[in-house]
DNA sequence: AATGAATGAGCGTTCATTCAT
DNA sequence: TATGAATGAACGCTCATTCAT
């Protein structure tokens, strides 16, 4: 029963533009359209600005907020910037698990459109502007590297059902190691292919790339003993 | 005659620590070497500490100097910032450079080779700590964008004359296709097998993965018409 | 007909946990409970962090009770600060309208009792950390002065009588002057032996001392002319 | 050779308007002038307004000064409280030390001199308004507690040392009892007859009785046993 | 009677920068 | 070259207060 934890999760969260809350019980009170409001506007200013343009004061401001009122909602800024990243990370968990439930399907095929989705988020400016930050803040911060990460083995849960699908002589580790290869690699051309980077215009050349070169991997691989 | 550029970019810098100063004539200054303190100063902040821990303070602390005399020799922040880009990606090309001269041996192994090295400094602190940062900075900064771009399409110089010797069938196009695609997919590794990333410990495998993979991807490729 | 006020006093106040207030008519009601453990909460607070602690919100927070809640019972700092000090100073009256009504004692032996229970009552936390509060914001608030003074003056009673009993040939003046210089000297030792200070140990001493030299004063004492 | 503790202090300090620093070697610079008009104008400050309103903007909008060159003299508040500390107890220090130091007069004459010396100190505005502040800030804050401590320590000196001379058949423990008593019963009078306190007016009288009470009490001690 | 939401002022602190010495 | 001194702007945060619900 593949899936089931995703699908709880979509049921347990709303997800509104480009960010995923936890649905709480009660209605939708002001305070909830508030901070949800104040997460959007940091969202905004990640995408555009990056993280260190990120203050309190300039998220306040592009609410049309005063500091004080910012500071009612989310008393620190690490619990605002924890709470941002839990909700974009979430929406992207949400939309990964949407992918790639294609019964009857071939598994390359599989493949085929699950690199082609991930590939066009990619291009996007809210993924190309997002994840370097990620990364960046990953490397000294523990708790943005776990939430990272963890989103990424989310992320690698469909390679791995199409990959064992092919390679069912494969084990359990190189299975894994195939997994996030493929992941990686596609991760890679955000810094040259994403939004507004030097071969964007080439991505489509690189999405044809990828899939050959990944299907051929899958297709081959033996992995050696260790 | 290939690597004349880099050889004449080597005859005409300094390395000294993980950074490369441009060697101008005149003896070796006690401002030079101030100037190359701050910057190693700066470097060691921005590797163990990041770009935002990065401050003239920090740095005039850790050259046990007064912020007065660190703006002396870097009015403003900016400057230092550039500088340090440039002495930081300056020692990575010719890093580069040096790579990869070996004359009769097979193009396969030569691509084995690059490859190895290139993901053996990807797993080093300081490649792992540098280029996330790099990235971020590049999605609001055109200049930072301009020189690791620069710095990218310099790594890929030695990449491009072996897929040419591979495939000499290849328009120059479906060449740096694939180029950027190998090199690309080898930077994807850092956010996950990088120094101290959770993967780390399966980078050989990665390697021996990446490396099959490449090797088969550049013999069988055909490109699209366009 | 001494004491009348003081009586008068008891039977109009009600004594809560260190704290006395007006006995209003009417029932109990729960509002009445909510300030009385508002003010509770925010005594405890003073005693134990300092009246800077002493905010509006520590306060809620050590009720369990919002903010807007907090402000709904007090307006404003202004009147907390007041009530409480009110309620405070009236608990000590009464403590002191409750000193030594002792019939057929000698004068020296009543002197003796009432200074010893004072000296207690400096050793206790309460009073050690409450007064040195009252006297710094008195210096600045007229208020808060006059109220402290109202309650000392209100102490001295039971010294003035002892000392005109002791003393009936002095002029009011006169014993006046005794009792506050009495007074005033034990709560001189509330910053050397009280609660907690380097000499709270030899408090004991300090009483014997305190009661030898009060009672060979008020004996021997001859006011100059004037 | 007493005092000479006292001596050595006095020529290794500067004492300027209320405030005594440390005599750094070296020119008077500066930097060390600005520092001392930040700590003077914190002391009008603290005297005038009380403790909570010696705030850093407060006192550099008093040193006609920006906040951010306060800062640079005291990074931090703490810095800025502390070493007013020091600079106002040391300065009182060296005002005790100069007390008393009367060849040849009888003891009883140099304890009235000593007492008449502290009670006027104790009326001036800046005693009355400063140390209740300290009692209040030593109740919770163990820096202050023992700072101030140790100045009634050293304000202690000459009184012990003319009660050993009038009572040589003491132990030393009475002999302190004796001196703490004694100071802590004039400084019980700061709240009641200190600058602009009601009973103000009288403290000629307090002094004649605490002179004459002290006096009897030094002659007359009989410590029991323990 | 109590909560939620918002404001405005102020807090201590950090920052890059300027400039006189 | 280097330091000392100062500025102005911004930072995250706390505070008392107001007011609608």
């Amino acid at each position: 029963m593949p899936h089931s934890r995703a699908e709880t999760l979509k049921f347990k969260t709303i997800t509104v533009a480009d960010l995923a809350f936890p649905l709480r019980e009660g209605g939708y009170s002001k305070g909830r359209r508030t901070r949800e409001q104040i997460l959007h506007a940091a969202l905004v200013i990640l995408v555009s600005e990056g993280y260190i343009a990120m203050t309190m004061r300039r998220i306040a401001a592009a609410c049309d907020m005063k500091l004080g009122n910012l500071t009612y909602h989310f008393p620190t800024r690490e619990d605002l910037v924890r709470e941002l990243l839990e909700a974009v990370v979430t929406a992207y968990e949400i939309e990964f698990d949407n992918l790639a439930h294609m019964e009857g399907v071939p598994p390359e095929d599989r493949l085929a459109e699950i690199c082609g989705l991930i590939l066009e988020d990619i291009r996007t400016k809210k993924t190309t502007r997002i994840f370097p930050e990620l990364w960046a803040l990953s490397n000294h911060d523990k708790f943005v590297l776990d939430r990272v990460q963890e989103l990424y083995a989310r992320a690698r849960g469909p390679l791995l059902e199409i990959i064992k699908e092919m390679r069912p002589d494969l084990d359990k580790a190189s299975i894994e190691d195939l997994a996030l290869f493929i992941s990686s690699s596609m991760e890679g051309l955000t810094i040259f292919a994403g939004h507004e980077k030097p071969f964007e215009p080439r991505m489509h050349v690189y999405e044809k790339i990828a899939i050959q070169s990944f299907v051929d991997l899958v297709r081959s691989y033996t992995p050696e003993d260790e």
